[in-house]
Order: C-alpha cells, then sequence, then structure tokens
DNA sequence: TAAAGTTGGTATTTATAAATATCAACTTTT
DNA sequence: AAAAGTTGATATTTATAAATACCAACTTTA
C-alpha cells in the first residue's frame, strides 16, 4: 500500500508519458537507447513509467533544450557520478568495473561483469534514482569529500 | 632557462595556433569567450599561446567532435572538478564561491570576489592547467575519496 | 474479435551548435 | 611607412544532433 502511493510506482504506458511530456514515442525511446533511462518493462516487455520517470525526463529536456547540452554531454557528466562510493564497493570490485575505470557514460550502462552490481536492478538503485542532475552530483562529491 | 623549455610558454600568435590546429583564428577566439581556455595576454592585448594550449585545444576539439559533447557539456564537465579541495578552500569561503556553488561552468569562469582565487591568475592554476579532460577529472575525484 | 496501443527498425525532417566569412579600426614588425 | 597580423562584432554557412514520421508484427483492452 505505501510503494503504491510513491512517486517510483510504474503507472504510465509510454504514449500517457509522452502526452504529459509533450514529446513524441520515439524521443523517449531514444533516451531508453541511448542509456539516460530505464524504464519498468512488464513481462511483455512493453514500457511502464512511474511519475519520477517523468520528473527525471523532464530534467534531461532541460539539460538538452535550455542548458544545451548534448547527450553524449549529459552521458559523460552521468559518468562522473562516484558510484563505488555510494555502493561501498569493494577495491577489487572497483578494478573490474568499467564504471569506475571509464568516463563515457552512466554506471548502469558499464557495470562490470563480475561486481556486486551486475545481477542487480539499476532501475532499483540509489545512484540511478536520485542523481540525475548536476546539482546532485555535484552535491554528492561536496559531501563525499566533506567528510575527508 | 627553464621556464624557457617548458609546455607553458606563450610563444604562438593566434595565427600560428590556428594552423597548427588546422582551425579558424575566430574558433579559438570563440573558446575563449566560452571560457574552455585562458590565453596569454600580451600588453597590447595580442594573445600567445603555449605547447600545453594546444593539447587543451586538441583535447577541447576531441570532446566536441569525437565524443560529441556540446561546448555548455564541456563546460558543465569542468564545473565538477572540485577545485576547492585542490586549492585547500576555508569554509568560509566556498560559501561565497560560486564556483563552488554553481554547476554551469569552470571555476575560473566562476570565482568569488572575496576568496583566495579573486586576485589569482587563474591561467596559472593547477586546476586550469592539469585538469582539461574528462579522465583527469573523474581520476582527481577516485584519489580525492580514497584518502577518506 | 475489433480497436487501440506497443514493439523495434529505418528513413527523413528540423532545429541549431559549431565553424567560417567579412568588416573597419588598431598594433606590431621590418 | 608599408606589410602583416590582431582586435572585437555581426552575419552567414555548414554540419549534425535531436526529433519526427513511417512501417509491419505483436499485445492489450473492452
Amino acid at each position: 500500500m505505501f510503494y503504491e502511493s510513491t512517486k517510483e510506482e510504474p503507472v504510465y504506458p509510454i504514449r500517457t508519458a509522452a502526452k504529459i511530456l509533450n514529446i513524441s514515442v520515439h524521443t523517449i525511446r531514444m533516451y531508453e537507447k541511448e542509456n539516460l533511462i530505464i524504464p519498468f518493462k512488464k513481462s511483455t516487455n512493453h514500457r511502464l513509467f512511474s511519475k519520477s520517470d517523468i520528473d527525471r525526463i523532464n530534467c534531461i529536456r532541460s539539460a538538452i533544450n535550455n542548458s544545451k547540452i548534448s547527450i553524449n554531454g549529459i552521458k559523460t557528466i552521468y559518468a562522473m557520478m562516484p558510484c563505488w562510493e555510494l555502493m561501498n564497493c569493494a577495491k577489487i570490485d572497483q578494478n573490474n568495473c568499467s564504471a569506475y575505470l571509464d568516463h563515457h557514460g552512466p554506471c548502469w550502462a558499464n557495470k562490470g561483469e563480475n561486481t556486486k552490481c551486475a545481477s542487480k536492478n539499476c532501475r532499483d538503485c540509489s545512484v540511478y534514482k536520485d542523481y540525475w542532475d548536476c546539482g546532485s552530483i555535484k552535491k554528492f562529491i561536496k559531501t563525499k569529500l566533506k567528510s575527508i
């Protein structure tokens, strides 16, 4: 019952989401292909979007249209997020993980085969859910560095 | 004498730099206007570029042309650099400094009026000189977090 | 079971970022 | 003092990222 009332509940089919966002269905699917979003998928492979997904996509569109950051730019900014700190990854995992080593995309597009993330659903991960704008990513870095 | 031999020595007039980089003079000036580069300026306001400047501009062009990151994207990535850590800024300076608070451009485009950076020439600062690609910025974050 | 909606794919359009061209005034060099 | 180069500013071109349109096959809904 609690879950039902959260912003995370996947409720909107893609067409409804597109209408809310005032964009085309295919634009949303492009964002998925580019690894900017991870929609919920039903067993039949149909996508469902939550209120939080709508917020997230609105943020992406603002980055593109207002801040004039390209999609590849957004992916690179996502790559700056110190996911290994949030997830408390072991040193050995870090060096097996292209999310740690690389800087071309978000961790959920890069996760290593043998890390603790490999078996997880990134849609439910805090790195994905809570850090999708530049401000919150920089804020995370600040907070972590403050504890040195 | 030692200085004369470094990569930092400003030696190329803008036209020469443009020829080396195989771009137009105005493209270089646009990068400066966008705060991606800080050319050395003679007393007559004419620009001079060092070997290091050439490397830096080549890196910027690769980000634009190969990685497909827009100029505003590059500026936002620069904004992720924890300059306050490298500079050991006082807490009080941090909260007066838009480089710390903002995330729309590099610190040298944002430095606060009353911080220790205000009177410095950013061209000579390590933040500007040593952290101009995504790899080195992420690496800095990694290294700093490791010492927690 | 008919209507409405979704899937992945390719092809096309559109919007605009990035780069270039042009300009008169000024500076440096030889 | 003439030639070469630079300055900032505006206007224009070009390259392409972002978004849209279209498609046949499949799924859901009522």
